[in-house]
DNA sequence: GTCTATAGAGGGATAGAC
DNA sequence: GTCTATCCCTCTATAGAC
Protein backbone atom coordinates (compact mmCIF):
# COMPACT_ATOMS: atom_id res chain seq x y z
CA UNK A 1 0.00 0.00 0.00
CA UNK A 2 1.16 3.40 -0.99
CA UNK A 3 1.82 6.29 1.46
CA UNK A 4 -0.67 8.28 -0.66
CA UNK A 5 -3.71 5.34 -0.93
CA UNK A 6 -2.41 4.73 3.43
CA UNK A 7 -3.59 8.73 3.95
CA UNK A 8 -6.29 8.68 1.38
CA UNK A 9 -8.31 5.87 3.30
CA UNK A 10 -7.10 7.60 6.83
CA UNK A 11 -8.50 10.50 5.86
CA UNK A 12 -12.01 8.36 5.04
CA UNK A 13 -12.34 6.89 8.12
CA UNK A 14 -11.74 10.01 10.07
CA UNK A 15 -14.51 11.48 7.84
CA UNK A 16 -16.57 8.28 8.47
CA UNK A 17 -15.89 8.70 12.09
CA UNK A 18 -17.01 12.24 12.51
CA UNK A 19 -20.29 11.66 10.14
CA UNK A 20 -21.20 8.73 12.70
CA UNK A 21 -20.96 10.65 15.78
CA UNK A 22 -23.65 12.99 14.65
CA UNK A 23 -25.90 10.76 13.33
CA UNK A 24 -25.68 8.45 16.23
CA UNK A 25 -25.89 11.27 18.51
CA UNK A 26 -29.32 12.61 16.53
CA UNK A 27 -30.45 8.44 16.58
CA UNK A 28 -29.55 7.74 20.24
CA UNK A 29 -29.39 10.90 21.94
CA UNK A 30 -25.85 12.49 23.36
CA UNK A 31 -25.78 9.88 26.17
CA UNK A 32 -26.29 6.64 23.42
CA UNK A 33 -23.00 7.77 21.57
CA UNK A 34 -20.27 5.76 22.83
CA UNK A 35 -17.07 4.93 21.28
CA UNK A 36 -19.02 1.60 20.38
CA UNK A 37 -22.15 2.93 18.69
CA UNK A 38 -20.35 5.38 16.39
CA UNK A 39 -17.49 3.12 14.83
CA UNK A 40 -20.34 0.55 14.55
CA UNK A 41 -22.71 3.32 12.16
CA UNK A 42 -19.05 4.16 10.52
CA UNK A 43 -17.90 0.49 9.69
CA UNK A 44 -15.36 1.04 11.74
CA UNK A 45 -13.05 -0.61 14.43
CA UNK A 46 -14.10 1.08 18.05
CA UNK A 47 -10.30 1.53 18.52
CA UNK A 48 -10.04 3.68 15.79
CA UNK A 49 -12.05 6.56 17.56
CA UNK A 50 -9.03 6.48 20.36
CA UNK A 51 -6.34 6.16 17.78
CA UNK A 52 -8.03 9.65 15.54
CA UNK A 53 -9.32 11.61 18.13
CA UNK A 54 -7.92 10.62 21.81
CA UNK A 55 -11.45 10.73 23.46
CA UNK A 56 -15.19 10.19 22.26
CA UNK A 57 -15.34 14.02 23.97
CA UNK A 58 -13.28 15.17 21.09
CA UNK A 59 -14.36 13.41 18.52
CA UNK A 60 -17.77 14.85 18.93
CA UNK A 61 -16.15 18.11 19.57
CA UNK A 62 -14.10 17.81 16.12
CA UNK A 63 -17.74 16.55 14.48
CA UNK A 64 -19.70 19.81 15.93
CA UNK A 65 -17.31 22.28 14.78
CA UNK A 66 -16.96 20.29 11.06
CA UNK A 67 -20.01 20.01 10.41
CA UNK A 68 -21.41 23.50 11.73
CA UNK A 69 -18.56 24.92 9.63
CA UNK A 70 -20.10 23.53 6.31
CA UNK A 71 -23.43 23.64 7.04
CA UNK A 72 -23.17 27.43 7.62
CA UNK A 73 -21.29 28.14 4.78
CA UNK A 74 -24.44 26.45 2.48
CA UNK A 75 -26.80 29.42 3.27
CA UNK A 76 -23.94 32.38 3.46
CA UNK A 77 -24.54 33.71 0.44
CA UNK A 78 -28.15 33.32 0.87
CA UNK A 79 -28.07 35.71 4.01
CA UNK A 80 -25.66 37.85 1.93
CA UNK A 81 -28.09 38.33 -0.62
CA UNK A 82 -31.22 38.92 2.32
CA UNK A 83 -32.26 42.90 1.53
CA UNK A 84 -35.27 42.90 3.61
CA UNK A 85 -36.72 41.69 7.32
CA UNK A 86 -38.84 39.87 5.09
CA UNK A 87 -35.80 38.23 2.65
CA UNK A 88 -34.32 37.28 6.20
CA UNK A 89 -37.42 35.67 7.04
CA UNK A 90 -37.76 33.51 4.20
CA UNK A 91 -33.74 32.18 4.78
CA UNK A 92 -34.51 31.92 8.24
CA UNK A 93 -37.73 29.68 7.09
CA UNK A 94 -35.45 28.00 4.62
CA UNK A 95 -32.72 26.97 6.85
CA UNK A 96 -35.16 25.97 9.82
CA UNK A 97 -37.02 23.48 7.10
CA UNK A 98 -33.76 21.82 5.88
CA UNK A 99 -31.70 21.55 9.04
CA UNK A 100 -34.69 20.31 10.81
CA UNK A 101 -35.25 17.68 8.07
CA UNK A 102 -31.64 16.48 8.22
CA UNK A 103 -31.95 16.17 12.14
CA UNK A 104 -29.13 18.43 12.45
CA UNK A 105 -31.23 20.96 14.77
CA UNK A 106 -32.00 18.02 17.29
CA UNK A 107 -28.10 16.91 17.45
CA UNK A 108 -27.55 20.63 18.45
CA UNK A 109 -29.57 20.08 20.82
CA UNK A 110 -28.55 17.14 22.10
CA UNK A 111 -24.93 18.38 21.97
CA UNK A 112 -26.26 21.97 24.10
CA UNK A 113 -27.50 19.70 26.77
CA UNK A 114 -24.43 17.07 26.59
CA UNK A 115 -22.21 20.12 26.90
CA UNK A 116 -23.35 20.48 31.06
CA UNK A 117 -20.01 19.47 32.65
CA UNK A 118 -18.18 18.80 29.88
CA UNK A 119 -15.82 21.44 28.56
CA UNK A 120 -14.57 19.59 25.21
CA UNK A 121 -18.23 19.61 23.87
CA UNK A 122 -19.40 23.13 25.70
CA UNK A 123 -16.42 25.27 23.97
CA UNK A 124 -17.09 23.24 20.32
CA UNK A 125 -20.85 23.93 20.60
CA UNK A 126 -20.21 27.24 21.80
CA UNK A 127 -18.09 28.21 18.91
CA UNK A 128 -20.63 26.03 16.32
CA UNK A 129 -23.83 28.32 17.75
CA UNK A 130 -21.84 31.39 17.55
CA UNK A 131 -21.70 30.51 13.57
CA UNK A 132 -25.18 30.76 13.28
CA UNK A 133 -25.34 33.79 15.22
CA UNK A 134 -22.64 35.80 13.09
CA UNK A 135 -24.65 35.44 10.16
CA UNK A 136 -27.90 35.91 11.45
CA UNK A 137 -26.92 39.01 13.31
CA UNK A 138 -25.40 40.77 10.21
CA UNK A 139 -28.02 40.15 8.23
CA UNK A 140 -30.05 41.55 10.93
CA UNK A 141 -27.73 44.75 11.01
CA UNK A 142 -28.28 45.43 7.48
CA UNK A 143 -31.75 44.67 6.48
CA UNK A 144 -32.55 46.60 9.78
CA UNK A 145 -30.02 49.48 8.84
CA UNK A 146 -33.04 51.99 8.61
CA UNK A 147 -34.95 51.01 10.84
CA UNK A 148 -36.30 52.42 14.40
CA UNK A 149 -35.89 49.14 15.95
CA UNK A 150 -31.64 49.33 15.80
CA UNK A 151 -31.73 51.55 18.52
CA UNK A 152 -34.17 49.34 20.39
CA UNK A 153 -32.90 46.74 20.25
CA UNK A 154 -29.56 44.56 20.96
CA UNK A 155 -29.33 42.57 17.83
CA UNK A 156 -26.52 40.07 18.92
CA UNK A 157 -29.64 39.51 21.50
CA UNK A 158 -32.02 39.18 18.95
CA UNK A 159 -29.61 36.90 16.58
CA UNK A 160 -29.35 34.48 20.08
CA UNK A 161 -32.26 34.62 20.83
CA UNK A 162 -33.78 33.15 17.52
CA UNK A 163 -30.65 30.55 17.58
CA UNK A 164 -31.63 29.59 21.00
CA UNK A 165 -35.46 29.31 20.18
CA UNK A 166 -35.28 27.31 17.40
CA UNK A 167 -33.22 24.59 19.56
CA UNK A 168 -35.77 25.09 22.59
CA UNK A 169 -39.04 24.24 20.17
CA UNK A 170 -36.43 21.05 18.44
CA UNK A 171 -36.92 19.60 22.20
CA UNK A 172 -40.56 20.44 22.75
CA UNK A 173 -41.04 18.50 19.03
CA UNK A 174 -39.30 15.68 20.66
CA UNK A 175 -41.86 14.92 23.68
CA UNK A 176 -45.01 16.84 21.85
CA UNK A 177 -45.02 17.36 17.93
CA UNK A 178 -47.93 19.01 17.55
CA UNK A 179 -47.52 21.44 20.13
CA UNK A 180 -43.82 22.09 18.58
CA UNK A 181 -45.77 22.85 15.17
CA UNK A 182 -48.22 25.15 16.79
CA UNK A 183 -45.26 27.05 18.45
CA UNK A 184 -43.09 27.80 15.15
CA UNK A 185 -46.62 28.33 13.25
CA UNK A 186 -47.55 31.14 16.49
CA UNK A 187 -43.49 32.88 15.82
CA UNK A 188 -43.93 32.71 11.88
CA UNK A 189 -47.28 34.26 12.91
CA UNK A 190 -45.44 37.20 14.77
CA UNK A 191 -43.10 37.62 12.89
CA UNK A 192 -44.92 38.78 9.97
CA UNK A 193 -46.53 40.45 11.95
CA UNK A 194 -43.94 42.50 13.92
CA UNK A 195 -42.97 43.33 10.07
CA UNK A 196 -46.17 44.81 8.74
CA UNK A 197 -46.28 46.82 12.00
CA UNK A 198 -43.01 48.07 11.18
CA UNK A 199 -43.68 48.62 7.45
CA UNK A 200 -47.29 50.03 8.34
CA UNK A 201 -45.47 52.71 10.70
CA UNK A 202 -43.85 53.91 7.23
CA UNK A 203 -46.87 53.81 5.61
CA UNK A 204 -49.11 56.04 8.53
CA UNK A 205 -47.80 59.45 7.26
CA UNK A 206 -45.19 61.16 8.64
CA UNK A 207 -46.66 62.90 11.39
CA UNK A 208 -48.29 60.04 13.14
CA UNK A 209 -45.45 57.74 12.28
CA UNK A 210 -42.90 60.19 14.22
CA UNK A 211 -45.24 60.46 17.02
CA UNK A 212 -45.16 56.45 17.16
CA UNK A 213 -41.31 56.51 17.09
CA UNK A 214 -40.55 59.49 19.29
CA UNK A 215 -42.79 57.00 21.90
CA UNK A 216 -41.01 54.05 21.06
CA UNK A 217 -37.67 55.79 21.59
CA UNK A 218 -38.59 57.43 24.96
CA UNK A 219 -38.67 53.27 25.89
CA UNK A 220 -34.82 52.95 26.10
CA UNK A 221 -34.38 55.95 28.98
CA UNK B 1 -41.02 0.50 65.43
CA UNK B 2 -44.80 1.09 65.07
CA UNK B 3 -46.00 0.82 61.74
CA UNK B 4 -46.91 4.30 61.39
CA UNK B 5 -43.31 5.63 62.31
CA UNK B 6 -42.14 2.95 59.74
CA UNK B 7 -44.57 4.92 56.99
CA UNK B 8 -43.09 8.05 58.08
CA UNK B 9 -39.55 7.13 57.51
CA UNK B 10 -40.69 5.39 54.40
CA UNK B 11 -42.43 8.92 53.07
CA UNK B 12 -38.94 10.90 54.01
CA UNK B 13 -37.07 7.94 51.69
CA UNK B 14 -39.42 8.62 48.97
CA UNK B 15 -39.13 12.62 49.10
CA UNK B 16 -35.56 12.69 49.62
CA UNK B 17 -35.26 10.38 46.33
CA UNK B 18 -37.41 12.38 44.55
CA UNK B 19 -35.81 15.76 45.68
CA UNK B 20 -32.06 14.68 45.33
CA UNK B 21 -33.29 13.09 41.34
CA UNK B 22 -33.67 16.96 40.04
CA UNK B 23 -30.76 18.25 42.47
CA UNK B 24 -28.73 15.46 40.91
CA UNK B 25 -29.91 16.14 36.83
CA UNK B 26 -29.05 19.75 37.40
CA UNK B 27 -25.63 19.44 39.76
CA UNK B 28 -24.37 16.64 36.52
CA UNK B 29 -26.90 16.54 33.50
CA UNK B 30 -29.36 13.72 32.53
CA UNK B 31 -26.46 10.80 32.01
CA UNK B 32 -24.91 11.67 35.12
CA UNK B 33 -28.08 11.38 37.19
CA UNK B 34 -27.47 7.34 38.09
CA UNK B 35 -29.25 5.63 40.83
CA UNK B 36 -25.99 5.94 42.85
CA UNK B 37 -25.52 8.94 42.91
CA UNK B 38 -29.19 10.17 43.40
CA UNK B 39 -28.55 7.74 46.09
CA UNK B 40 -26.11 9.55 47.78
CA UNK B 41 -27.54 12.97 47.39
CA UNK B 42 -30.11 11.61 49.15
CA UNK B 43 -28.64 10.21 51.91
CA UNK B 44 -29.93 7.26 51.09
CA UNK B 45 -29.10 3.66 49.97
CA UNK B 46 -28.77 2.91 45.97
CA UNK B 47 -31.60 -0.12 46.40
CA UNK B 48 -33.82 1.96 47.88
CA UNK B 49 -33.98 3.65 44.59
CA UNK B 50 -35.11 0.31 42.57
CA UNK B 51 -37.50 -0.82 45.92
CA UNK B 52 -39.38 2.34 46.02
CA UNK B 53 -39.70 2.94 42.30
CA UNK B 54 -38.50 0.00 40.14
CA UNK B 55 -36.43 2.07 37.35
CA UNK B 56 -34.46 5.23 37.74
CA UNK B 57 -36.32 6.35 34.92
CA UNK B 58 -39.49 5.77 37.02
CA UNK B 59 -37.71 7.80 40.07
CA UNK B 60 -36.84 10.92 37.64
CA UNK B 61 -40.39 10.85 36.13
CA UNK B 62 -42.03 10.87 39.12
CA UNK B 63 -39.89 13.52 40.20
CA UNK B 64 -40.79 15.76 37.00
CA UNK B 65 -44.24 15.68 37.77
CA UNK B 66 -43.94 15.86 41.35
CA UNK B 67 -42.08 19.33 41.50
CA UNK B 68 -43.74 20.98 38.45
CA UNK B 69 -47.12 20.74 40.17
CA UNK B 70 -45.65 22.26 43.40
CA UNK B 71 -43.65 25.02 41.66
CA UNK B 72 -46.87 25.37 38.83
CA UNK B 73 -48.93 26.05 41.95
CA UNK B 74 -46.80 28.73 43.37
CA UNK B 75 -47.46 30.78 40.51
CA UNK B 76 -50.82 30.33 39.92
CA UNK B 77 -52.88 32.99 41.77
CA UNK B 78 -50.53 35.34 40.64
CA UNK B 79 -51.04 34.46 37.16
CA UNK B 80 -54.72 34.75 37.47
CA UNK B 81 -54.55 38.38 39.03
CA UNK B 82 -52.64 39.69 35.90
CA UNK B 83 -55.34 41.87 34.34
CA UNK B 84 -53.11 43.53 31.44
CA UNK B 85 -49.92 42.35 28.98
CA UNK B 86 -47.69 44.35 31.15
CA UNK B 87 -48.89 42.21 34.19
CA UNK B 88 -48.43 39.03 32.37
CA UNK B 89 -44.71 40.05 31.46
CA UNK B 90 -43.87 40.86 34.91
CA UNK B 91 -45.27 37.72 36.44
CA UNK B 92 -43.53 36.25 33.55
CA UNK B 93 -40.15 37.85 34.81
CA UNK B 94 -40.39 36.56 38.38
CA UNK B 95 -41.24 33.31 37.12
CA UNK B 96 -37.55 32.91 35.02
CA UNK B 97 -35.90 34.88 37.37
CA UNK B 98 -36.91 32.53 40.55
CA UNK B 99 -37.10 29.37 38.80
CA UNK B 100 -33.93 29.87 36.83
CA UNK B 101 -32.23 30.61 40.22
CA UNK B 102 -33.55 27.49 41.47
CA UNK B 103 -32.13 25.32 38.77
CA UNK B 104 -35.17 23.88 37.80
CA UNK B 105 -35.35 25.81 34.22
CA UNK B 106 -31.85 23.96 33.60
CA UNK B 107 -33.12 20.45 35.04
CA UNK B 108 -36.41 21.28 32.58
CA UNK B 109 -34.05 21.48 29.87
CA UNK B 110 -32.17 18.39 30.38
CA UNK B 111 -35.37 16.19 31.19
CA UNK B 112 -36.24 17.53 27.95
CA UNK B 113 -33.24 16.61 26.31
CA UNK B 114 -32.91 12.78 28.28
CA UNK B 115 -36.65 12.37 27.10
CA UNK B 116 -34.50 11.13 23.32
CA UNK B 117 -35.50 7.60 23.35
CA UNK B 118 -37.31 7.31 26.51
CA UNK B 119 -40.45 6.81 26.70
CA UNK B 120 -41.38 7.26 30.40
CA UNK B 121 -39.22 10.42 31.21
CA UNK B 122 -40.67 12.26 27.40
CA UNK B 123 -44.57 11.41 28.95
CA UNK B 124 -43.74 12.78 32.63
CA UNK B 125 -41.51 15.92 30.79
CA UNK B 126 -44.66 16.68 28.31
CA UNK B 127 -46.98 16.80 31.15
CA UNK B 128 -44.85 18.74 32.94
CA UNK B 129 -44.61 21.24 30.19
CA UNK B 130 -48.15 21.44 29.59
CA UNK B 131 -49.02 22.56 32.93
CA UNK B 132 -46.95 25.77 32.41
CA UNK B 133 -48.50 25.50 28.66
CA UNK B 134 -51.86 25.92 30.18
CA UNK B 135 -51.20 28.92 32.94
CA UNK B 136 -49.51 30.77 30.55
CA UNK B 137 -52.46 30.41 27.51
CA UNK B 138 -55.19 31.07 30.35
CA UNK B 139 -53.70 33.97 31.06
CA UNK B 140 -52.68 35.55 27.79
CA UNK B 141 -56.35 34.56 26.77
CA UNK B 142 -57.62 37.17 29.32
CA UNK B 143 -55.38 39.42 28.64
CA UNK B 144 -55.66 39.71 25.08
CA UNK B 145 -59.56 39.53 25.07
CA UNK B 146 -60.43 42.85 23.64
CA UNK B 147 -56.74 42.88 21.25
CA UNK B 148 -56.56 42.15 17.41
CA UNK B 149 -53.86 40.09 18.03
CA UNK B 150 -56.46 37.49 19.44
CA UNK B 151 -57.42 36.81 16.21
CA UNK B 152 -54.01 37.30 14.32
CA UNK B 153 -51.98 34.30 16.44
CA UNK B 154 -52.27 30.96 17.93
CA UNK B 155 -52.20 31.56 21.99
CA UNK B 156 -51.63 28.06 22.61
CA UNK B 157 -48.84 28.28 20.26
CA UNK B 158 -47.33 31.27 21.19
CA UNK B 159 -47.69 30.12 25.21
CA UNK B 160 -45.18 27.21 24.30
CA UNK B 161 -43.01 29.05 22.05
CA UNK B 162 -42.53 31.21 25.25
CA UNK B 163 -41.63 28.41 27.34
CA UNK B 164 -39.58 26.55 25.10
CA UNK B 165 -37.73 30.17 24.25
CA UNK B 166 -36.90 29.97 27.94
CA UNK B 167 -35.44 26.24 27.08
CA UNK B 168 -33.16 26.93 24.49
CA UNK B 169 -31.57 30.14 26.43
CA UNK B 170 -31.04 28.06 29.48
CA UNK B 171 -29.10 25.93 27.15
CA UNK B 172 -27.36 28.90 25.87
CA UNK B 173 -26.86 29.91 28.89
CA UNK B 174 -24.95 26.79 29.79
CA UNK B 175 -22.19 27.59 26.80
CA UNK B 176 -22.30 31.12 26.70
CA UNK B 177 -23.45 32.95 30.15
CA UNK B 178 -23.07 36.25 28.46
CA UNK B 179 -24.95 35.47 25.10
CA UNK B 180 -27.79 33.92 27.01
CA UNK B 181 -28.44 37.60 29.40
CA UNK B 182 -27.98 39.28 25.89
CA UNK B 183 -30.69 36.76 24.24
CA UNK B 184 -33.10 37.62 27.18
CA UNK B 185 -32.54 40.95 27.75
CA UNK B 186 -33.47 41.55 23.77
CA UNK B 187 -36.77 39.62 24.15
CA UNK B 188 -37.32 41.89 27.14
CA UNK B 189 -37.04 44.96 24.70
CA UNK B 190 -39.38 42.96 21.96
CA UNK B 191 -42.07 42.56 24.90
CA UNK B 192 -42.05 46.04 25.63
CA UNK B 193 -41.56 46.96 22.09
CA UNK B 194 -44.43 45.18 20.86
CA UNK B 195 -46.91 46.02 23.88
CA UNK B 196 -46.01 49.96 23.63
CA UNK B 197 -47.20 49.36 19.95
CA UNK B 198 -50.13 47.37 20.20
CA UNK B 199 -51.19 50.36 23.31
CA UNK B 200 -50.22 53.06 20.39
CA UNK B 201 -52.43 51.76 17.65
CA UNK B 202 -55.12 52.22 20.09
CA UNK B 203 -54.09 56.03 20.92
CA UNK B 204 -53.42 57.14 17.24
CA UNK B 205 -56.68 58.33 16.76
CA UNK B 206 -59.82 56.09 15.45
CA UNK B 207 -59.36 56.47 11.87
CA UNK B 208 -55.26 55.58 11.93
CA UNK B 209 -55.68 52.56 14.12
CA UNK B 210 -58.76 50.86 12.32
CA UNK B 211 -56.48 51.50 8.84
CA UNK B 212 -53.66 49.54 10.42
CA UNK B 213 -55.67 46.56 12.21
CA UNK B 214 -57.63 46.26 8.77
CA UNK B 215 -54.08 45.80 7.09
CA UNK B 216 -53.17 43.20 9.84
CA UNK B 217 -56.38 41.34 9.31
CA UNK B 218 -55.50 41.11 5.34
CA UNK B 219 -52.55 39.24 6.98
CA UNK B 220 -54.94 35.79 8.07
CA UNK B 221 -56.32 35.54 4.37
C1' DG C 1 -38.01 -0.88 54.66
C1' DT C 2 -33.27 -1.01 54.62
C1' DC C 3 -28.83 -3.03 54.13
C1' DT C 4 -24.73 -5.71 51.73
C1' DA C 5 -23.15 -8.13 48.03
C1' DT C 6 -23.04 -9.27 43.53
C1' DA C 7 -24.46 -10.62 38.78
C1' DG C 8 -24.30 -9.02 34.21
C1' DA C 9 -24.12 -5.48 30.63
C1' DG C 10 -21.87 -1.69 28.56
C1' DG C 11 -18.46 1.89 28.31
C1' DG C 12 -13.53 4.27 27.99
C1' DA C 13 -9.22 3.38 27.04
C1' DT C 14 -4.81 0.73 26.10
C1' DA C 15 -1.43 -3.13 24.63
C1' DG C 16 0.39 -5.45 21.23
C1' DA C 17 0.03 -8.25 16.89
C1' DC C 18 -0.19 -7.36 12.10
C1' DG D 1 -3.48 2.53 10.38
C1' DT D 2 -6.05 -1.18 11.71
C1' DC D 3 -7.36 -5.17 14.33
C1' DT D 4 -8.18 -8.31 18.56
C1' DA D 5 -8.15 -8.85 23.19
C1' DT D 6 -8.45 -7.15 27.48
C1' DC D 7 -8.41 -4.19 31.84
C1' DC D 8 -11.03 -1.64 34.85
C1' DC D 9 -14.68 1.13 35.75
C1' DT D 10 -19.68 2.42 36.31
C1' DC D 11 -24.17 1.26 35.60
C1' DT D 12 -28.94 -1.19 36.42
C1' DA D 13 -31.11 -4.42 38.81
C1' DT D 14 -31.75 -8.30 41.97
C1' DA D 15 -31.02 -11.73 45.91
C1' DG D 16 -31.06 -12.40 50.37
C1' DA D 17 -29.79 -11.11 55.28
C1' DC D 18 -31.61 -8.25 58.85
Amino acid sequence: MSRTEGEWMAKNTRAALLDAALRTIGERGFAGASARHIATAAGQNQALVFYHYGTVNDLIAAACRESTEQRVALYRAEFEQAGTLADLLAVGRQVHVTEHAEGNVAVLAQLLAGARGNEVVAAAVADALNLWVVEVEKTLGRVLADSPLLALIDLGGLARSISAGFVGIELLDGVDPDGATRALASLEQLAVLTETLLTELDNLGPVTSRLVKRRLNALTK
